[in-house]
DNA sequence: AGGCAGGTTCTTA
DNA sequence: TAAGAACCTGCC
């Protein structure tokens, strides 16, 4: 089916974004995005003009919540006062087209709790590996190739620890095993924690093993689509110390301080 | 070969 | 409560 995109809408920089990892260009232009269970190929076909492989219906249903398309991104971004906060302005220049997914809590959980101390190319070999052995295959092509789905916490629960370890999650291995049985079995309620306000929901997260400040903000960015969260890793710290010795000003881009994160990393990480 | 990569846990004072 | 070390693995 065909979509048209006015507002703010870029397929490379989003995959680039370091939000999601399963989310990559397969052919000039053509996109290949998992999530969950589901697979899209997206092609921008001319400006604002965008090829999907889906039905209607689950466009409607799914992607264009995936993509956040109802929320005015271009809108967002014009509170950026150019003279106030130049850097600010030059990186949302830089990332314009960028916005947050609305991602799955599970999925971006056992994720970001892998994502410690890898690049990004490593994440991405884990989260593959670990949908291989413990998805369902849900797509094939000969550009992508074979695509699993996103393990459930049940059948992420399955695999002993030396399943896990062939996946290159290091010592993570025991946190995503964990996380699995607690989410499996009920402990965790990742739909509950939805009802919890942010600081409710950071310190429920706090609670699980392997998780700290920094995963449980991208869990709550990402995963919980709260926009105000500001998650701190070296790149924003970098940046932060580089550009904000005075701070930054949380308070004029409330409740969308995640937003500008995601414009200040994307922007620090690729502009040097 | 040694250091480092989107941190967190464990240990020690 | 706070700083420092240890931690898997892959890649330069």
């Amino acid at each position: 089916m065909i979509i048209h995109i006015n507002d703010d809408f870029d397929l490379k920089k989003i995959a680039d974004s370091g939000q999601c990892f399963r989310f990559n260009e397969v052919d000039a232009g053509l996109f290949s995005v998992t999530a969950q269970d589901k697979h899209l190929l997206i092609k921008e076909l001319e400006k604002d003009t965008y090829e999907l492989d889906c039905s209607e219906q689950e466009y409607d249903t799914f992607w264009k919540g995936y993509f956040d398309l109802d929320l005015d991104y271009s809108a967002i971004r014009s509170r950026i006062d150019p003279e106030g906060d130049h850097y600010l302005f030059e990186a949302s220049e830089f990332g314009r087209g960028i916005r947050i997914l609305r991602q799955d809590p599970w999925e971006m959980l056992i994720s970001f709790i892998i994502s410690q101390r890898k690049n990004i190319p490593a994440i991405k070999a884990s989260i593959e590996k670990l949908c291989a052995l413990a998805g369902e295959r849900v797509y094939e092509d000969e550009l992508c190739g074979a695509i699993y789905s996103f393990p459930t916490p049940e059948r992420l629960a399955a695999p002993k620890m030396e399943e896990l370890s062939s996946c290159s999650l290091g010592y993570r291995d025991k946190y995503v095993h964990q996380a699995a049985l607690d989410v499996a079995s009920g402990a965790v309620d990742l739909e509950a924690f939805k009802k919890l306000d942010d600081e409710a929901l950071m310190q429920e997260l706090l609670k699980l093993f392997g998780v700290g400040v920094k995963v449980a903000n991208c869990e709550i960015l990402f995963g919980y689509h709260r926009l105000d969260a500001f998650p701190r890793d070296v790149w924003i710290n970098r940046v932060l110390e580089d550009h904000y010795p005075g701070g930054f000003n949380f308070d004029a881009y409330a409740p969308y301080n995640g937003i500008m994160q995601q414009y200040l990393f994307f922007f620090g990480r690729l502009s040097g």
